[in-house]
DNA sequence: TCGATCGTGGGTAACGTTTTCCAAAGAAGA
DNA sequence: TCTTCTTTGGAAAACGTTACCCACGATCGA
């Protein structure tokens, strides 16, 4: 009376039988370790293939590894984060290994749990993408399991590191601005207390950046940063308060593409217009910058590239573990579009 | 020499020794199973923090529960999902189990991969957000491991679903534009050729509403359906059919919300208005919808809802295998913007 | 007072893999 | 011919947890 009748899962046990073989030859051909012959290879595989076997991570877990990557994600909905997983896992699709992703995090208490739940679930190796935790958190991580971190500077010798040049990436908007003509030209940055964290931090990076170019151009005068957050909320705040400036800024550099969106925003509500009145540059080059109705001028960080950079570090890190550490970055590129040009004089 | 003495995780038999109880005990206060006294219950939870011991998932896989909940996106670019995506780790919050993402997945291929990798990895529940995959398919996997699928039609006696009412969030839409006086209104939808399927899939309720709204109108003769795809490049093509037409269209309903943000980009490339010459409403309420500069009209699918109900859908079936197969159905709301407005007369 | 029941606790055998041995049989070298 | 490798295969012990069952003492009902 049973409905589907709750069939038991097919192990290695089955297999070996089916196989006349021994459980030891099998796990040996699943992990193509030495001491088989390529009859018994053959043999073995087509059995797995009759009965339809899988292994179960589960128990693998135990004793050796679960073919499983871990990814950390800050922000689901910054549609900068999919362009990094899509580089790692287009890196991995041809290996063994699954790609499974922890849910939004805010906050290092979250990231905490995340990233302790896949210690737990015996991961082979972990990605964390622009996390905030203290780095001495970042190291417990990284001394539990293979461990990269992307996006956040400052190396360890127990993780690899991958990010972006960040200066390079503000000095070429502020070089681009510059060249347009413009000389009052704002940065919104995203507010961080914390001062250990703060060096580590790109937004840091990004302001620092702004500054060098400002003075690179002679408009050491002109620099002008308002502090608020990496969110569109904090973009239209932080235009409301450059707009009320006695002397306006003609352009503002966004540090991040969502802040643009909401200087963007701001910049209608007062009945201004882009690029007539300021021009606004971004930082990110997400899929909306390049849609047709806002064009944003962004800078973009190649989020494929920084995903498979970071899994080749993983993968490598994961085969030996006492190598030493490693740290890519990698080159920013500006993509000019219509949301930037010269002043109205 | 070793670096940082790789030290042997903290086990349950630790705990045990630690609290001079069994480990039999200790697995029975980790359940909150029955057969433990008050004051055994606090000798041991006093252990495992004074130890920091964590239950190791993959053992636990072999013999119970592993506390982890899979939860399988179709894509992870479409704002929509991550709504539904905190619906479902916002009730999951104050418990014990932990949330893990199957990374974008396009086709059947890529999704038979990430359910066999959930099944494989011993989740206690997977939550399948608008899968392609066959029924027969989907039925496998319910058979395998409790089950919800958002966001598709028909039911099946072996998983539960929750979806959107499709037919009248189309027949708000409809009802708003006739309302405001439009009537040759236009509507993308997604092309879909498997017969099976397409009767299950959302889409293709939206146009059956479409259909039925118009007629219930007294716009039978009105109808137009263009069929692309429910992706921005699918709205920028099919806005561009509609822009052809002899009798222009004085409104069109998006199947969703990126569809109508390629119609956006179609009408100001033709030199039109928005909603001047043509009024658009998409369909989701994504976040970018609620953008100042975009203000899209759409229809709220309150994507919380949807996951706040697939875990309890889930978590009790996870209770109890056998209870019968349910299905929720939420209505949708419109939110109407500026992107519609009375037709030009 | 005597069995039955209940509450509390533990012993032990799974669960499905991998790893660490060890054995047997040839092959190669002396 | 007698060692000494190499190759091929398997037996058995982990790995960390839970499920199943049993034991013990105390309480209860008659």
């Amino acid at each position: 009376m049973e409905p589907p009748a709750p069939r038991r899962r097919v192990t290695i046990v089955d297999v070996a039988r089916h196989a006349q073989v021994s459980t030891t030859a099998v796990s040996k051909v699943l992990r193509n370790a030495y001491g088989a012959s390529p009859e018994m290879r053959a043999k073995v595989r087509r059995a797995i293939d009759e009965l339809g076997y899988r292994p179960h991570a589960g128990a693998r877990a135990l004793r050796g590894q679960t073919y499983t990557i871990g990814v950390m994600l800050p922000d689901i909905r910054n549609p900068f984060f999919p362009e990094i997983l899509d580089g790692i896992t287009g890196s991995l699709e041809d290996t063994e290994y699954q790609v499974l992703l922890g849910p939004g995090c805010n906050g290092e208490k979250a990231e905490a749990r995340v990233t302790e739940a896949m210690i737990d679930r015996g991961m082979d190796g972990i990605v964390l993408v622009a996390p905030v935790s203290s780095r001495a958190r970042l190291e417990q991580v990284a001394s539990a399991v293979p461990t990269v971190v992307i996006g956040r500077h400052g190396s360890s010798s127990l993780y690899d590191t991958v990010t972006d040049d960040d200066i390079e990436g503000a000095s070429l908007v502020v070089g681009h601005l510059a060249g347009l003509g413009h000389r009052r030209i704002a940065h919104i940055d995203h507010h961080e207390t914390d001062p250990a964290r703060l060096a580590e931090m790109p937004n840091a990076r990004r302001a620092d950046g702004y500054r060098q170019a400002m003075r690179a151009h002679g408009l050491e005068e002109s620099i002008d940063v308002v502090s608020t957050s990496y969110t569109q909320e904090g973009g239209y705040e932080g235009a409301r308060q450059l707009l009320t400036r006695p002397h306006r800024p003609t352009a503002v550099f966004a540090g991040a593409d969502v802040v643009a969106m909401g200087v963007l925003e701001a910049v209608g509500e007062a009945g201004l217009t882009v690029p007539g009145d300021l021009s606004v540059a971004g930082y990110d080059n997400t899929t909306f910058a390049a849609f047709g109705p806002i064009s944003l001028t962004s800078v973009d960080q190649a989020g494929h590239e920084m995903g498979r950079n970071a899994v080749r570090l993983l993968l490598d890190r994961i085969a030996d573990r006492h190598r030493p550490s490693s740290r890519v970055m990698l080159s920013p590129t500006l993509v000019p579009r219509r949301t930037t040009a010269p002043p109205a004089s």
